[in-house]
DNA sequence: ACCTGAACACCGTTCAAGT
DNA sequence: ACCTGAACACCGTTCAAGT
């Protein structure tokens, strides 16, 4: 079920080291300068024309779906893993911490990842569909151990801590916001459930 | 101490109507598309050359300061007003409310503002200046009443509250997002105070 | 002084010619 | 089949010529 991070479709010879040369190259490219740098500049970091990088990617989100499928293929698996865990609320808020560590290697990775999330059809949509299911149901299980706010639900949970500030220096997210959305996720026992409206 | 929302500088006459029909135009333009709309359609819808709004607004930053004035203006008043709120908390959630509500009017607004209020020297940033301080001494009065989780900010806050998802449909902020950080800003009373690290 | 719009530059995307 | 790089298109920015 795990395949390696290569090609999905057999290719000549010259066109998988094309391949996974841009891919290699991507990865480097958005880490230096973001996900949204100049793609011209994975084409001459991977050492091929233009046409090439487009023939292999058409989007630049095809590419990142590449760049990105081992660790949501590992977000995946994890979420899965974690049902078993004995303590449903620690399971879910360490998948958190995890989700939220695995965007923030490339610069605007984490913020395209957000809206990946809630608009369907795009190629980093497609690609996190089983997780989203996976992490859904992890989500529904700590819910169902530690009564949450009833009104939020995984997805746009996902998507908030996507759009968590960073530090321009390491691109990390602020610790302490991260820590305030976990602790905004149970409904309050002590009646503090998030002032009333008006 | 309440300015209208006029050029900055003496004009001339045709030079002070086309700054006003600038401003107009991008608040339409940005309403319609989203503030990363082509800027020469701002220029188009206002009927003026591209050189025009050029001299006007050196940057988009810049064309973005004339269009959230009055709104940054009335959130730094509004700031200062609720400091003589009976209830710091309440005070402090309607105001983190208002400023939510201030940027969703144009599409990507709010994260373009919060990206500003934590980097300094751009123009939106020094706008917020006199907000941001206002802001800060409505955040530790609060704090004194109510305890808040001590490692949280007002600046990563209001970056925090500026990230939250969006509906696509009418671009404001989903309320259950905002309600977790709300409520997730309190350290618990109850010996829930966001899980340990590790 | 200020305005206009053509010119320039940059980058994303396509495609004719080559292997 | 696949690759290359020049060509095209789009849009942000500048600037010479006009009022």
């Amino acid at each position: 079920m795990k395949l390696p991070a290569t090609a999905p479709k057999p290719l000549r010879r010259d066109a998988r080291r094309n391949y996974e040369a841009l891919v290699t190259a991507g990865k480097a490219v958005f880490a230096g300068s973001g996900v949204d740098a100049p793609f011209e500049d994975v084409a001459r970091e991977a050492g091929v024309g233009q046409g090439t990088l487009y023939r292999h990617f058409p989007t630049r989100d095809h590419l990142l779906v590449a760049i990105l499928q081992e660790r949501v293929d590992f977000l995946d698996a994890k979420a899965r893993e974690l049902l078993d865990a004995p303590d449903a609320w620690e399971a879910l808020s360490e998948w958190l911490r995890l989700f939220d560590q695995s965007a923030t290697e490339y610069g605007g990775m984490s913020a395209r990842l957000g809206n990946s999330l809630t608009v369907d059809g795009s190629p980093v949509a497609t690609l996190c569909g089983p997780m989203k299911t996976s992490f859904a149901n992890l989500f529904e299980r700590a819910k169902h151990e530690t009564p949450l706010r009833p009104d939020i639900t995984p997805i746009p949970l996902l998507a908030m801590i996507s759009g968590l500030p960073k530090e321009p220096q390491t691109g990390k997210t602020l610790e302490p916001c991260l820590e305030v959305v976990l602790s905004g996720l149970p409904s309050g026992p002590d009646g503090r459930e998030g002032s009333t409206r008006t």
